[in-house]
DNA sequence: TCTGGGGTCCTCTTTCTC
DNA sequence: TCTGGAGAAAGAGGACCC
């Protein structure tokens, strides 16, 4: 979908449309948060998702700025997503705003599955959506991309290596900002340049998984199936403080809250966990997670507080066999006071009960 | 200066057990 | 009792995605 989260806004509030909009946090850009979604015209000012609000409103001051709104957007979610159904039962979910679909045995050529596709969605939500066809998911992901908004990209087998050639390592999915800079600094900027390189030389910088995986993808190929049905593997809830915090209890305080609320969704949802895991997050970014595994799995809040405070409590008064808690320490003495601008909890090696 | 929240997967290291 | 592996499980961090 294009510009999800903007394009319902605008739909909602149409006197926002032509405006620059930005979508994130609370809607405050003074208060921490970053950009979820922006529309077509604040993306003219250079203002991306990702970025700190306070950024985007330095860069265009004039921009609308609103809360993201979850309930909303699930709902016209699964607005969009049920007219897919339609067309075939191999979908993948791939979040709130894309899903891949498997459309080999759908009939009709291509392009007139698309154009109904795309029409039946702006019928239903009155948005637009970018489509990309493609021999597999990766080839169909980057063709998405390729034309926004409302676009249509068809890549056909024998077109992939041409199609890729020219592009930026980085519209490789799985390539990030860290792998890019890595493949830059070595002197591949495009898929065809990555193309040049041997497996074995790929191997030998990135890891066999990573440089199997670059090898491939340059060529695109991608054997990868649809996952239509997945179960979670963990759950977890974080928050950012609005200012650092400089007492643990006060942290304490917090995390006991994002415990309370990771048990009740794993109670909802039915599931019993074994290993908790705590994570601290400082003023300087610096980040770090301390975990305990149970014997056995539960959905008891009591135990569950326990292991994480057993947790926290490594990371404030670390054990001297932890050789990083060492760093830790040093660091709250440099710094005096802790300075926490985040903490959260994620309870994994989850199961459903029966 | 600023950098959310919810996830997955991979890699490396440490710890435990045989 | 001491020592050294090997292999599994747990722990920690990092990259990536929406």
């Amino acid at each position: 979908m294009d510009a999800f989260f903007a394009a319902i806004e605008e739909k909602r509030h149409p006197e926002l449309k032509g405006k620059p909009l930005v979508i994130g946090g609370s809607g405050d850009p003074h208060r921490r948060g970053v950009v979820s979604t922006a529309n077509y015209e604040a993306r003219k000012f250079g203002i991306r998702s990702g970025m700190p609000l306070i950024t985007a409103y330095k860069l265009c001051p004039e921009a609308v700025f609103l809360p993201v709104d979850y309930q909303e957007y699930s709902r016209v979610s699964s607005v969009f997503k049920s007219v897919l159904g339609n067309f075939s039962p191999i979908i993948e979910d791939m979040g709130i705003d894309e899903v891949f679909i498997d459309i080999t045995e759908t009939p009709g050529t291509s392009e007139d599955i698309a154009r109904k596709i795309k029409r039946l969605i702006y019928e239903k939500t009155g948005l637009t959506c970018s489509v990309g066809i493609g021999p597999n998911k990766l080839i169909a992901k980057i063709a998405s991309d390729a034309q926004k908004p409302d676009g249509l990209t068809i890549v056909e087998e024998k077109d992939v290596l041409e199609f890729l050639a020219p592009l930026p390592v980085r519209k490789l999915y799985g390539v990030g900002p860290k792998t890019e800079a890595h493949l830059n600094a070595l002197g591949i900027k495009t898929v065809s340049e990555l193309r040049q390189k041997s497996l074995q030389w790929l191997i030998e910088n990135f890891g066999n998984s990573y440089g199997s995986f670059l090898y491939m993808a340059s060529r695109g190929i991608d054997e990868s199936p649809l996952v239509t049905e997945w179960e979670p593997k963990s759950i977890s809830r974080e928050m950012t403080f609005q200012k650092d915090i400089e007492k643990w209890q006060t942290v304490a305080k917090s995390l006991a809250g994002l415990i309370k609320e990771v048990v009740e969704e794993m109670k909802e949802e039915g599931y019993k966990g074994r290993t908790i895991t705590v994570k601290i997050r400082f003023k300087d970014f610096s980040t770090f997670t301390r975990a305990k595994t149970l014997p056995e799995p539960t959905d008891k809040v009591e135990i569950i507080r326990k292991a994480a405070f057993e947790a926290l409590g490594r990371l404030i008064k670390p054990s001297k066999h932890n050789s990083d808690s060492i760093s830790l320490v040093e660091k709250l003495k440099v710094q005096g006071p802790p300075l926490v601008r985040l903490v959260g909890v994620r309870i994994s090696a989850i199961e459903r009960q029966k």
